[in-house]
DNA sequence: TTAAAAAATTCAAACGATTGCGCAAACCAT
DNA sequence: ATGGTTTGCGCAATCGTTTGAATTTTTTAA
């Protein structure tokens, strides 16, 4: 018989070679090799040396399968994130499967849709198939996260990350929201803008909150004027709730002179409108998002936006997860801010003290 | 002793409840647990309803690490992309991921950042960790792809897309760039623009080269004029190329009346240019893209573009490999060329005819 | 020389599910 | 009643690695 060339043409997984294998061929023991590849303190050195060799010329690799059943371990860790064509989420992505590559995990990526059916089905998937542990920005429409919770008594740990809800006792990495928007405003303020309005996301997101409480605290120490009308919420969080509300606020009887908006695809379509009614950005009125998209530096005028450090807060998130899998380090369940970063362009620059 | 709290205050993962518990309390044997849960002919009716209400009862969940280990599967694909953060390969990991969780599979992501010695590196670690199978992107460095044929080898099926090569006898899923560029530069001939341009990718890269050839088929087939010149080569497929390249072209002795462009990317540095130097799009330059990025519809004027169904490349390419792992589906090593779709937006109308 | 200590190796039992094969009991037909 | 078939179930091996404990071999010390 030839090759083990299979009926169906297919080349059958070429028959593994094992410890046993090794153990036969070097007249020792199967537990002597597995010691020997591990350098085991109790294994002659000259017995690591030739097991050492014997495998390396034969190329052993170990079944990661029996290894992982055996240790109870995949080295898999879950990622959920609401979207996953979405500028932020993929870096934070990106992130997440650098700083896991590093460690020797890999990454298992899924996404909610931001529907919390779509949340729990995928929590489901994580926990029967094989990671170890999950990190997860959570959707929307998620407020108690009992199917999380379930993860965790399982014996899983989880990480969360972005956006958290605190009903869940993980560690949390997230944005510092509230300076956030609170250096975005205040730099508007500085720019000369008088009359700030806020387009922000639903009260139900913890985020949103934070940026609007940035907002206003931005404002009251300032002494500036607050509007009940300045402020709107989206629902969506899209181009088109940016250009409706825009066009609202602009036709209203005291029209702000600048916007900032609870995301960089909102201040899209501000600007879009501000644009088509020949509104001068930032003359006339200033614009500034939040997380600056790789839009923001393409667009015309450049978007002044706030920088979230994606790829930062995956890797942060990530090592903090695989630190409770490796060491059962228990910094009792620390949430980790990260700074944001103002970055200014155009859309916010009057530049009075230029003149 | 209290309810397994380890000393670091974890709770230690709860012991789980096995086939051995169940056949235990119904005093049956461990295999015909097994075969009752999986409804096995063999078993009497009666048994099998005994045994699945019970392990109901108790919620067992098979550890999926022993059945992997068993049946060498784990239920894992892999995918490697050039680059993560990119609205195309975004959305083709979101269809991947979506029909591989229809199939029962979770996706391992990872990527190369266009560098054979990362992909090269990703590839090994989908091997030694557990994936079925493998589906890729390669980057614009791979040349012979003896890193995947490797995989291959060890009985692992790969399936490529997008950006292929034909040196690996895989199944491939690919978008039909050559009459996409073809449709895109009919529909500039069509609005009238006599002199069009052409920023192309890299002579090694075949979606390039059959672009450049649709382009170029265009050109002939409707006797317009071919000019040398008008033929740019981006390295990095980057805005600044776009912007670099509009400007020789601009300036030079014969500047064209419209640019094709090898993504919208480079399309953005285009528009960008011509904007700052007062050159009207469409009017006096139409601008067309390539791969229909969320930005295309965002920035203004819209960006016209031909859109390459991210997402059902995605599906399309999980399918085809989990068919190949499930049936040993073999017809023998098919390509789908995807269809592509011009998306009409103010960048390339001229409207000749509205006036 | 001998007993104890140390070093090196082997034994064998896990981990949990799957599966080929065998065995017994029940059923059927002649 | 006898032989043969069907039905239902259990035995035991297996997947490859790990690991506590037992065993053998070597070294050391008295």
């Amino acid at each position: 018989m030839p090759d083990q060339p299979s009926q169906n043409g297919f080349m059958l997984e070429k028959r593994k070679f094992t410890l046993k294998d090794i153990a036969r061929e070097l007249n020792i023991s199967v537990s002597t090799v597995s010691r020997a590849l591990k350098s085991h303190p109790d294994i002659a050195d000259e017995t690591i040396r030739k097991v050492k060799e014997y495998a390396e010329k034969n190329q052993y690799v170990p079944n990661i399968l029996a290894v992982n059943f055996r240790k109870s371990r995949t080295f898999n860790i879950g990622l959920i994130v609401p979207e996953l064509v979405h500028y932020f989420f993929s870096t934070v992505i990106t992130g997440a499967i650098d700083g896991a590559k590093k460690k020797g995990y890999n990454i298992l990526v899924s996404q909610s849709n931001e529907l919390l059916k779509d949340e729990i089905q995928a929590c489901r998937t994580m926990l029967t198939s094989s990671v170890d542990g999950l990190l997860i920005s959570i959707s929307n429409e998620t407020i108690d996260g009992a199917h999380i919770q379930s993860i965790i008594e399982e014996g899983k740990p989880v990480v969360q990350f972005d956006k958290i809800t605190d009903t869940l006792d993980t560690p949390k990495v997230i944005v510092d929201d509230f300076n956030g928007a609170y250096e975005a405003v205040k730099h508007l303020i500085d720019q000369g803008y008088k009359k700030i309005a806020h387009i922000r996301g639903r009260k139900e997101v913890k985020n949103a909150n934070e940026r609007a409480k940035g907002y206003l605290q931005a404002l009251r120490d300032n002494q500036m004027q607050e509007e009940q009308n300045w402020v709107k919420i989206c629902y969506e969080i899209s181009e088109q709730e940016g250009y409706k509300f825009t066009k609202a606020l602009m036709e209203s009887e005291n029209p702000p002179d600048a916007i900032f908006c609870i995301t960089d695809l909102v201040a899209l379509g501000v600007l879009k409108y501000l644009k088509e009614n020949g509104i001068k950005v930032p003359q006339e009125v200033g614009v500034l998002g939040f997380s600056n998209w790789k839009l923001a530096e393409i667009v015309n005028p450049g978007l002044s936006s706030v920088d979230q450090h994606g790829y930062l807060m995956g890797q942060t998130a990530v090592n903090i997860l695989i630190d409770r899998l490796e060491k059962n380090n228990l910094e009792l369940n620390e949430t980790v801010e990260l700074k944001t970063n103002l970055v200014i362009r155009d859309s916010s620059l009057r530049r009075l003290n230029n003149c």
